[in-house]
DNA sequence: AAAACATACGGAACACGGTTCCGTTTTACC
DNA sequence: GGTAAAACGGAACCGTGTTCCGTATGTTTT
């Protein structure tokens, strides 16, 4: 008989809870020693555990950088009605939290390069990131069109799937990924 | 005629010519079917040749993706003088070139992200696109530079860098890469 | 404290794709 | 024809992600 009476559940092991931190940890040192793309193994050798026990925890590697990262986009997104209350404008509050945003993610090597991954495995991550940003950004866009700084109805996925892109590969030397932002910034400003 | 010279080389061998060209096609339908990823195994069972064939005519999957698209990369160089002498001023040619570069990569479905990515293998891919196109851009961009449309010293390399990268992901229904790549060429101007 | 049980663990094994290597076959030339 | 260079095929190898199951550990019960 499967006991299926909800009753109390038994409370997480000590050890599980554990090897959660440790993963958490490791992955955010392998991902800044070797992007986000760090090879399982490697991050379960760092937090001296089996590969099994990472996708126990994190059955996708979305899940895992989610959880590494949660607290960064968390921030950005409530800097924006920070930046909005603050700035002189709605598009000077637009362009600062662009650049919060441009700055994650060209500090994570290859979080752009995933954010865009049509794999199944980074639909997590995908939501996440736009749920929790996209009304953020929309919020801004809304303000500086109101206002009449900017064209209308621009669409905050787009914008935002649009800039991720722009961070790809940010870290080449020929590449310049906040100029080309700032000149997607410009062309949004009515003229 | 049959030319003596000392030293001169055996002609290329009837069946290597042959699988060349099936590969190309092989190679060709691949792409269109799975993108510019298609694995190794599948196009050289298309073109009914075994794996190493395939590495022995491009050792790396850039020079097949090369000689894949050459003429349509050709045919958007060769476009670029074209338009700037038929438009009705430079940043009308720019935009218009930009949207037959936009076209190429968006119906090529993993080539940009083939484009940015910094494996060494796709270094021939890099440098070919690179060398072939951006003096065209560059060209464009300063005809519109000094005709007093754009801001001047705009980088060709990063423009079409930024462009390529807008154009990842171009087939997802959210998204809308042309749109980006209008904002981008609105913020050129000077305003 | 020990037994009983659920939970979690480790890492071997598998899947899959790129890449290399070498014995065999085909072709060009004499 | 004969011979040697050129090219071929595909098995084998490597690195990664992913799954699976026998074992170990922690928790609860007696």
């Amino acid at each position: 008989m499967t006991g299926t009476e909800s009753g109390a559940p038994r409370k997480q092991r000590a050890d599980s809870r554990r090897n959660e931190t440790a993963l958490l940890e490791a992955a955010a040192a392998a991902f800044v020693a070797s992007g986000v793309n760090a090879p399982v193994r490697d991050i379960a050798t760092r937090a001296g555990v089996g590969v099994g026990t990472i996708y126990r925890h994190f059955p996708t590697r979305a899940d895992l950088i989610v959880a590494v990262y949660r607290h960064q986009v968390e921030a950005c997104a409530e800097a924006g009605p920070v930046l909005l209350a603050r700035s002189a404008t709605p598009h000077a509050a637009l362009a600062s939290w662009i650049d919060l945003f441009v700055d994650f993610l060209v500090t994570k090597h290859g979080l752009a390069e995933a954010m865009r991954s049509d794999d199944a495995a980074f639909q997590t991550l995908h939501a996440y990131f736009l749920d929790r940003l996209v009304p953020v950004c929309a919020q801004l866009l809304d303000a500086a069109a109101t206002a009449g700084e900017i064209i209308p109805d621009m669409d905050a996925l787009v914008l935002m799937h649009g800039i991720g892109n722009l961070c790809i590969g940010a870290d080449s030397p020929s590449y310049d990924a906040r100029l080309m932002v700032g000149l997607v910034i410009a062309g949004l400003r009515l003229h």
